[in-house]
DNA sequence: CGTCCAATAATGTGATCACAAATTCAAAAT
DNA sequence: ATTTTGAATTTGTGATCACATTATTGGACG
């Protein structure tokens, strides 16, 4: 087996605690830590519904298809957890933690209080090219409804706020935020994968409108009326089916 | 040297690849992970201002200190990070952040927006017993600011918060809240190791008369100038001194 | 064909090892 | 006396090992 590839790919076979000879290690000084590709990963991967809440996650099997060892896994599911983003069961397991009645409202209280604060400060930092990128990320909203791209539609509509949110500049708000958002997209993928996107209508036109009016009132109206609408989405379904 | 004691301490000597005595387990069913403790170590000394803002903090110092492998605290650090508690600088090093005027202002806003919420849900579930404890709490904080204990104000201080937070029964929403408290109670501690409890001012007694009357929005107004004047109070002076 | 139960495998946790990068500190040079 | 430099120490990170605990499997018994 030949097993050769990216430098930085994590091989059992040569590591031992007598190891001389060292794998490479990439001098790109912009080198970002094993944990935290694997953070990036599984964040993006919970973010985008794939995994199914409640449904065990193992460290040596994360570990393995991403081409690592266990540790850096250890320390990324440990961040997640603490963003309760993960859960720690009882029996030291670890999965998508499931969705509750009481806890759905509380998400629901959290995103209409933090979000439209977080677009009305973002406001005044859109200049033009910020609002093209913002209109070219609900562009590929709509193609990934019409395609039925699930994950796709997730990202974007990720995409879409927290472009919007990151201009805020407003780091410890969005970091409330970011958590939140982790804690209930797993269930926004599952309310879609039994629909499909052909029942959802595109909100962010008024978010745009505002936004190139200046209208800080219309947008954060819009914002939150967005916001509503999606969680009513998941809220009528998932908690009853 | 003869290093007896509790039986779960970490002693290095007697460890080891090959080792085949292995340390006692206790067998104690409600048995915690040695990275939870360590995390409650950590959290505790932060919530009373037990880290100096900036001073970098090693994993294998706090280790030592707390009897443990580097390990546990890996873990802990890790998950007090995401948390926001602690902050990893570009040289690896971690620390507790330092205070700027924008998160200052941010952390305002996120307590007064959480806190009167999570009192207000708390206040139906305050029973005569639950305002016992919550007043005992509070003459606490009194003896402690009279006799000058910063660090025993300061955890009156999260304990009379948390214990009415606590019965709002909003986990989700608590640990936004949470997270908050962590990031500016280290600074908390800078403003009154320079000017003592002398000048401190015991707002908790309008919260209690509106826990006696059951008035939800008294209540409300009680949390939200307990926390207007705890923050002036550092606003003011931490962020020019 | 379903139900226990023992044996086996897999998993999370704590510990140690190895190494590169960062820090510290002391001696040499200015 | 201050700066510079280079060696030695410290530190974070990734990996592996060991072990108790939890799942899983496979067959015996009803």
């Amino acid at each position: 087996m030949k097993m050769s590839g990216v430098a930085s790919r994590y091989n059992p076979d040569v590591h031992g605690p007598k190891l001389k000879e060292r794998l490479m290690r990439d001098a790109d000084p912009a080198a970002v830590s094993a944990h935290e590709r694997v953070y990036q990963s599984l964040r993006q991967r919970i973010l985008t519904g794939g995994f199914l809440p409640g449904k065990a996650v193992t460290l040596r099997g994360i570990a393995t298809q991403l081409g690592v060892s266990p540790m850096p896994v250890r320390e990324a599911v440990r961040r997640l957890i603490a963003e309760r983003a993960l859960e720690l069961q009882d029996n030291r397991r670890v999965s998508v933690p499931a969705m509750t009645g009481p806890k759905f409202e509380q998400i629901l209280f959290a995103r209409r209080t933090l979000e439209p604060e977080l677009a009305i400060r973002a406001l005044p930092h859109i200049d033009a090219a910020a609002l093209a990128r913002i209109e070219a990320l609900d562009d590929g909203i709509d193609r990934a409804m019409a395609s039925g791209d699930i994950e796709g539609y997730m990202r974007g509509n990720h995409d879409f706020h927290f472009t919007i949110y990151r201009l805020a500049d407003a780091d410890m708000l969005l970091g409330l935020t970011e958590s939140v958002w982790l804690q209930f997209a797993p269930f926004m993928r599952l309310v879609y994968g039994r629909y499909g996107t052909s029942k959802l209508i595109d909100q962010h036109m008024l978010a745009l409108e505002a936004i190139r009016k200046g209208d800080a009132v219309s947008l954060a109206k819009a914002i939150r009326e967005d916001i509503m609408q999606g969680m009513r989405f998941i809220g009528e379904d998932a908690l009853k089916g």
